[in-house]
DNA sequence: GGGCTTTTTAATAGCGCTAACATCATTTTG
DNA sequence: CAAAATGATGTTAGCGCTATTAAAAAGCCC
């Protein structure tokens, strides 16, 4: 017993066969979704499995497929919180598809990123999710596309002409949250948009602008750059709030700028809501870790990436068999979380 | 050329052995730094490797050692900045000595945590890294002991008898940071404590409350609960300002808390560091985040995460050749980090 | 330089899985 | 009722790599 024999510690398929009675092919079959099975015998297999514990051993099934199944995910240094969300959901799909992920980091210089595509390439991965900076990096995109490796495109304002996507409303999102402020009774609000090579932030702006021309009264915008960091979002507050007639809400392009403008919003001796409504973009983690908790909109981030996982592995099958490709732009909802950094108008009730 | 080969792409050892002319099996010997190889063969075959630009392949690799190299990582929701700090260290860890990560999530309760454990074993992972708030439970340590797997304690406070650390010395750290303090003229000094149930915690205010004692003039020490939370970190903050005779300088036991007793501070109108200093630990994203930025302690958790990769799998390796293991307990160092948060006691100068 | 150990290299057999083809039962049909 | 068309399952041959074993080359003694 207390001899570790060589045994992985594992149950094989050949083991699931042996208890189920049937081939080992058969239940791979059953473990791949692969239609021509009688429910009976996949009822049985199914069974064996759970009795056994089974579970599959990603790296013979990668290893068997011959590299289809392997995808790789470049990342650099987004929000913190983004990115452990990020991986979180891309590590999810990957166990719950049978994908192996290769994960490559790099840092926002151009350089860097072909280095790691190149790497990516190298490794021999069928297909490659590339969050939002990468996203839009034309050299990564033609690089990948040469190397007929599938490329997807998560959390871009835009789909582009020549990438998959997996994205959320930017543009609805922002109206939504610019709604909901308005209907607080909020005319003067301030924006703070997000960093300018993003077209996300330029999605979020025209929400904002957008619904801001529909309210009635007419609302008074202010709207000021910021690039998604705190102290973006902090120094784009004391704008803000040092103008002689200032804004009763703010809304950030993003959680930490939020964050950020809630500390100018303190600093001054202001009560949120009381005073200033803060609404931030995103519900990262940090959304509810400020005090007040931020309004702001859930960007299912985790299931974006599991999304993303899914779809770079279905069109890498797919691309191999036929070239029949139509581009992919698959939105996921977004959700307005009001929480108590938005409140009405000060001098309303 | 443009027809995808069902080739993954990819250079295997046999274009590298034939490259090098050597055989395949001297390749792998080279890859691996097995001793046995004529240093002109390697250098020859290293000349291949390169001009290939062959990498090896991390699935065929798992299989054939036969699960050993495949080590598992057991995570819940720490703090955010800290989850993708080691992910990224581990993950690059795992792709330098070639090793298979196998990532498993679970939430705090006893029972995600034995489940996720039963997974991970029977993944046949040769070892676990338990970060944080795993390496504590017993449970979890005993289950890993009995099926034979080798765990590796990350970021506790004590090393434990039963299992290998890779840690930083936390109470000397908190003593640096109390001493920088004490230089800056502080006397009434404020703590915030981290969450009970982490051995790191206790370290940290150990640290504090020995260097408090050596202080001369004698300092003052105020220690306030928290949990690691910004909330807990305002909410303590909130309840020192609010003393008759309130701190010159808080010292809270994580970034998320320093972050939160800056914008208590804010909300009371304080500027920092002019009339409280601030220091907070881990150096987080978030530290260099907020405004002004924090004076902390750099951990090391990248190095960390890629040490406890590093020390598992030799481990691992080790294990299954003799019985005789010594504890290890790796200490990694840490830095103090002077930034703007921290100055002169005031009025002082 | 023969017999011997010591390097160094080559050959073979899997690791756990899947793709492609082969083999059986069942139907369906001329 | 034989022949072709379906299912449903079993077989075989690798994927790229590492252990293990066998073989060859190189050193060493007297």
């Amino acid at each position: 017993m207390s001899r570790t024999k060589k045994r992985t510690g594992g149950v094989t398929m050949d083991h699931v066969a042996r208890e189920a009675g049937v081939s080992l092919m058969t239940v791979s079959r059953v473990m791949n979704n692969v239609p021509g099975v009688k429910d009976s015998t996949r009822e049985a297999v199914m069974g064996a499995v759970k009795a056994l514990g089974y579970s599959p051993n990603a790296a013979a099934r990668s290893l068997a497929r011959n590299g289809a199944g392997r995808i790789g995910l470049l990342y650099s240094n987004p929000s913190a919180g983004y990115l452990s969300q990020f991986l979180v959901g891309a590590l999810d799909g990957a166990q719950t598809s049978g994908a192996l992920l290769v994960i490559e980091k790099c840092d926002t210089s151009s350089d860097s990123e072909s280095a790691a595509i190149g790497r990516l390439i190298a490794g021999g991965v069928a297909g490659v999710i590339l969050p939002a900076p990468h996203a839009e990096s034309d050299r990564a995109i033609a690089a990948l596309r040469e190397a007929g490796v599938v490329a997807i495109a998560v959390g871009t304002g835009h789909p582009r002409p020549d990438t998959h996507a997996v994205r959320m409303d930017d543009f609805a999102a922002a109206t939504e949250m610019t709604r909901h402020l308005i209907e607080l009774g909020h005319r003067r609000i301030g924006f703070i948009k997000g960093a300018v090579n993003q077209t996300a932030s330029v999605e979020r702006l025209l929400g904002f602008e957008t619904e801001i021309r529909r309210a009635e009264p007419p609302a008074d915008p202010l709207v000021e750059p910021g690039d998604f960091t705190y102290r973006s979002g902090f120094e784009a507050a004391e704008r803000l709030l040092t103008l002689d007639d200032p804004p009763t809400a703010i809304f950030a392009s993003n959680d930490d700028m939020a964050a950020g403008a809630l500390a100018a919003a303190h600093r001054r001796g202001l009560d949120v809501p009381g005073d200033l409504s803060v609404a931030g973009f995103d519900d990262t983690p940090l959304a509810t870790a400020v005090w007040p908790e931020l309004t702001t909109i859930r960007q299912p981030v985790a299931r974006m990436a599991e999304a993303a996982l899914r779809l770079v592995l279905q069109e890498s099958r797919d691309q191999s068999r036929r070239d029949a490709r139509s581009l992919i732009d698959q939105l996921l909802p977004h959700q307005l979380i009001v929480r108590a950094s938005t409140g009405q108008v000060p001098g309303n009730s």
